[in-house]
DNA sequence: GTCTATAGCGGGATAGAC
DNA sequence: GTCTATCCCGCTATAGAC
């Protein structure tokens, strides 16, 4: 027997995804799982409670990534591709966009525990990809000009613009724009070691 | 009497910027003019119809205001900065996003004619900004790596992701990115002259 | 060009049997 | 935990009078 709970969230996260938070209705994820949407509402009595349980799983979501990453890789630049090729497997699982970018833009109708959730997710992620820079800039692998936090959150912004742009435009203009991203942070002078060793898949 | 077409798109424009497009209903429009839905729908028989128009109205709106930018400064950098000041002026304005920002991430559910619609104002935004880097580059004000397309499809794609954060997490997040596209392009090598003369209010 | 009235649908949500 | 049945609401859209 499959845990029903997770089952529906994992569903809800594709459709949020692919549509936006109130663009899918329980009646989608019914077909998915072929129960029916008085069994959701069981899990879920709400569509709010749903919003918020969604939050919380891609807050743990990002932190098992993160986590995984940072284990798997000891240089900063190929934790910050890592990151990047993160982003790529979002946009290559069918034309998703992430998950900042599809509640976003619906906030002014958006439960105020579901926007505090993605927040929460949001200064998560935005702290552990600060401490990347901080690190790399402190070794001369990653070069930017400004605050840790704030070149974190203009990295982040890109990609969730630039996913959402892709999707309607095309993914050259993403790998573009990661490009972009990647380019600006290289370092020009050649120092001491080679800055890169063997990056992860995506881009 | 009143443009009441113009009335209509301008009230569907704000309420699309507030909630997203299929976040707002023909009674909000209604509500705000004072007319009647069924007089909405004479004049935009159905949504999609008032999509396509909203799509036509926005790069018309960006035309006039790149052209206007264009007029006013002749220096590539301060054309940048006067880029960069009309999306702060779009987050000022009550909390607003992108118009990109509030389409995009429900094209799965919107019409073909409207997607096509927000990707020729896309284009146009972007063509303007690339003839801008492009100059500023071969000048010596304005520096990246990279192409000048992908340079200003990055840049678009940050303000966007931006807007939509900063509603959630505070306008300080959008002054943040901002100003680190700014850093990321100004020239580090102090050459011939000063770089800069009067940038236009924003930030 | 605006109105009243209404059709028709799909949304979120609940009651209560099994 | 899942079901059937149902409520109530708001949405898009249309008909037809003024």
């Amino acid at each position: 027997m499959p845990d029903r709970r997770a089952e529906i969230i994992e569903a809800a996260a594709d459709l949020l995804q692919s549509r936006s938070f109130s663009s899918f209705s329980y009646q989608d994820i019914s077909d998915i799982l072929g129960i029916r949407k008085a069994s959701i509402h069981h899990h879920f009595r709400t569509k709010e409670d749903l919003g918020i349980a969604l939050a919380e799983y891609y807050r743990e979501w990002y932190k098992g990534r993160l986590d995984e990453i940072t284990k798997l890789y000891d240089q900063p630049w190929d934790r910050l591709e890592a990151y990047l090729a993160l982003a790529s497997d979002i946009m290559l699982s069918g034309g998703k966009i992430c998950p900042a970018g599809a509640f976003q833009p619906e906030h002014n109708v958006l439960p105020e525990r579901v926007r505090t959730g993605i927040n929460g997710m949001m200064q998560y992620v935005r702290g552990w990809l600060a401490g990347v820079l901080t690190k790399g800039r402190s070794v001369g692998t990653i070069e930017f000009q400004g605050k840790p936090e704030a070149q974190a959150a203009l990295i982040m912004a890109a990609l969730q613009g630039s996913l959402q742009n892709a999707r309607s435009e095309g993914p050259q203009l993403y790998r573009a724009v990661v490009g972009q991203i990647r380019a600006g942070m290289k370092p020009r002078t050649r120092s001491a070691t080679q800055p890169r060793s063997s990056p992860p898949s995506g881009g």
